[in-house]
DNA sequence: ATAAAAATACCCTTAAAAGGGTATTTTTTT
DNA sequence: AAAAAAATACCCTTTTAAGGGTATTTTTAT
């Protein structure tokens, strides 16, 4: 049996990814908490194989609770559970010692992918991340397509609030390149309708 | 002498304070910190008699920290200063002894007015917010105009992602309707440009 | 009862953004 | 050298948001 425990500021997620789990003969939640301190609680006294870790926390935040896990329970395996990429999460992630990241817009289905490989020691990075975090003989996991240079840079401005052409305006392109760069980002985030892609650029920004 | 030490995730902001702060002779900031435990260190270390208190930090947040300081040190005044209103985040700063809430997005020059007015022993808040936390005989200090609770209630759909025709679908209103409560929710916060709004709202939500 | 505030809903225009293409040039990788 | 990927830039249409009004009804407070 793998015990899983969930640490998510956002009851829908810790739901959506409860359903999924519940039917997996496997997989048990063994407890789930709204914030770092309480899945601290929950990690000592139930010790769960791994935890599905929302970096964005009240309390006590996700790097640093997984530095804690990993110190008192260096077996326990940590799976970081983010909005959005965001670089500097991720690094600290890693560093804190997490086995896999994934984004919150990918398929729950993903989540069990994942529990599965960290628990068979391997590590799982969902692929709109920027691989030059993990090693290369680890590059056949990221999957998905992920975002160009370009589009990480524009994604940024995005989230910045800028619009088209004023990015345009400072990166000297012209504003048809951003659209064009807008609707890649866009079609290789599997984002839909009007503010999807201001959100995503937003909530990534503050997601660490 | 007013001695004041900054909490804040934002370098920008603090650079902004600082650079308000620093021609005032009355005023001096003695410590500035990018997350809650940093700020610690530096309060006890400091003392100062103003702690201008992001809610959103790193490692500690803003509640827990007020938390910890009104209890070291009751006499320091706390004033949270925040991104946006955020109804809990007021509540929760309010409980744990904040004595005034300030707007990121309010003239810096509030900062100044509510700094001289908490070391008076007096409260500041800052008019986005919901009147209803504090007493009747404060309310004369909550001088700019606040949202409605329709505007409160579309503002939250707004936050959740919901375009102007699904929010009307949702309180069964003409889209014209939300479109002029969109206009004076705009008109109020004092926002200007396309995405503002969604990111007033999105980040309100993340905001505590 | 009568102001004042809030909620409702329309008019107009403009500017973005998004969804759908196609296409060329440049850079990188094999 | 050839293929693949990234960056560039245009075409088209539709939807949404925003900035500018005006105006009626309903609710709340004095």
């Amino acid at each position: 049996m793998i015990t899983v425990a969930i640490a998510e500021d956002h009851q829908s997620l810790i739901d959506g990814v409860n359903l999924l789990l519940k039917y997996e003969e496997e997989i048990s939640i063994v407890g789930m908490a709204n914030d770092g301190e309480e899945l601290l609680k929950i990690v000592r006294l139930k010790q769960p194989k791994v935890v599905l870790m929302d970096i964005r926390m009240p309390k006590i935040d996700g790097i640093a609770a997984t530095n804690i896990i990993k110190k008192e329970l260096p077996y326990t395996k940590v799976i970081a559970f983010s909005m959005f990429d965001q670089e500097d999460a991720v690094r600290q992630m890693i560093d804190a010692g997490a086995s896999g990241y994934l984004l919150k817009n990918s398929p729950l289905e993903e989540v069990l992918t994942a529990i599965h490989q960290v628990v068979r020691g391997e590590t799982y990075f969902d692929a709109a991340l920027d691989p030059s975090f993990f090693s290369k003989d680890r590059k056949q996991q990221v999957k998905k397509q992920i975002l160009s240079k370009s589009e990480r840079e524009i994604l940024k401005l995005i989230g910045q609030g800028k619009t088209s052409s004023e990015i345009a305006a400072i990166r000297f392109n012209s504003v048809s390149t951003i659209e064009t760069h807008r609707k890649n980002i866009i079609r290789k985030l599997g984002l839909h309708g009007k503010g999807e892609l201001l959100r995503y650029a937003i909530e990534k920004k503050y997601d660490f």
